[in-house]
DNA sequence: AATAGGCACGC
DNA sequence: GCGTGCC
């Protein structure tokens, strides 16, 4: 699923503004694990990436959602001097420097990246020295840190999809595959690959958590005889890993999941995206008389409890139940 | 008070 | 069971 609308798209006219705003965003979470102006500074950046003009003052800033007193003055000192002392401090601050550079590691977060500077372990090729601090999956995220970087081409999508189906059918016909995210929006890249799948026999009930298991075991298998390459992570229900389509090309991340076939339309809705749709058919499903989330659509009684999932078959039908115009994939992007 | 909440891993 | 990281 896309995150938000990037802060630093280039019809943005307050860019520099969201740039330095951004980058104390990830300061706030990365080196101070401070997950609230994380979020603070990230709200700012969006509020006035979407701004529709030049923002000349901290004043002026302020009346928006989002930016108080301490980010209205920062916009001062950045109109007044061109930088800001708080983030040239930062830059100062090699430690912090490199916390920031490990978390880029996939499977290495906050803490861990303290732990590793703690230890003196600041740079790839430091971590490349030290493997036997890392676990599986942050081996592999070091093994891959150019690569998962790179946007994937919706063409290189369109490819693997492929190449799963044709895999996958040979398995069983039966398998429905769906290829969700920005992809599934019809963006042009994407930062991963989320797949979902389900089978006419896997039904909630009565499919148990051991034949869960065996069979996306036998999925990735079979997906490991030309195109995933590496394992990060696989339970009864999600598979983690890494796929390539040729040498040429750079290792991507694919996530897959199973689900159940009375779950499929709503796993599709949820993973789909983008989050702000999500959110806004969620409450409009709320108006409704419905909860919905990436599960089921249940019906809310008049005690507030929510009744029996509705039976659903398309994707159409949630939109239908909770009476809310059906969105292609493509008018989801918001 | 702040976007949720679940899944998977490793200890 | 808890902490961490990811989605």
């Amino acid at each position: 699923m896309s995150k938000r609308k990037n802060p630093s798209e280039s019809d943005n006219i307050n860019v520099d503004f969201c740039d330095f705003l951004m980058e104390l965003a990830e300061y706030e979470k990365n080196v101070s694990r401070n997950i609230h102006k994380y979020n603070a500074y990230r709200k700012a950046a969006s509020v006035l990436a979407l701004h529709y003009k030049r923002i000349e003052s901290g004043d002026e800033a302020k009346k928006l959602n989002g930016i108080g007193d301490k980010i209205a003055k920062k916009i001062d000192e950045y109109i007044h001097t061109g930088k800001l002392r708080k983030l040239e401090n930062i830059h100062k601050d090699s430690d912090a420097q490199a916390i920031n550079l490990l978390t880029r590691v996939s499977g290495i977060g906050p803490v861990k990246a303290a732990e590793l500077v703690r230890n003196s372990i600041k740079t790839i090729e430091d971590l490349k020295k030290n493997k036997d601090k890392l676990n599986h999956h942050q081996l592999i995220g070091l093994k891959y840190f150019e690569d998962f970087e790179k946007k994937i081409p919706r063409t290189e999508i369109i490819r693997i999809e492929k190449q799963i189906k044709d895999m996958v059918n040979k398995l069983d016909p039966e398998f429905n595959v769906t290829v969700c995210g920005s992809y599934r929006r019809g963006k042009s890249e994407s930062g991963d690959i989320d797949v979902l799948m389900t089978h006419p026999s896997l039904n909630a009930y009565e499919m148990k958590k051991k034949h869960r298991e065996k069979l996306l075991q036998n999925i990735v298998d079979t997906l490991s005889k030309g195109l995933v390459t590496d394992v990060i992570s696989i339970g009864d229900t999600k598979f983690m890993g890494v796929c390539r389509l040729s040498e040429e090309l750079p290792a991507r991340r694919l996530d897959i999941r199973l689900i159940p076939n009375d779950q499929y339309y709503c796993a599709v809705l949820y993973f789909t995206g983008s989050d702000v749709f999500n959110k806004t058919m969620r409450t409009h499903a709320l108006e409704k008389g419905f909860t919905l989330n990436e599960y089921s659509l249940r019906p809310i009684g008049s005690t507030g409890v929510p009744g029996e999932p509705v039976p659903i078959s398309s994707e159409e039908d949630i939109f239908d139940y909770i009476d809310y115009p059906y969105k292609t994939p493509q008018e989801r992007n918001m």
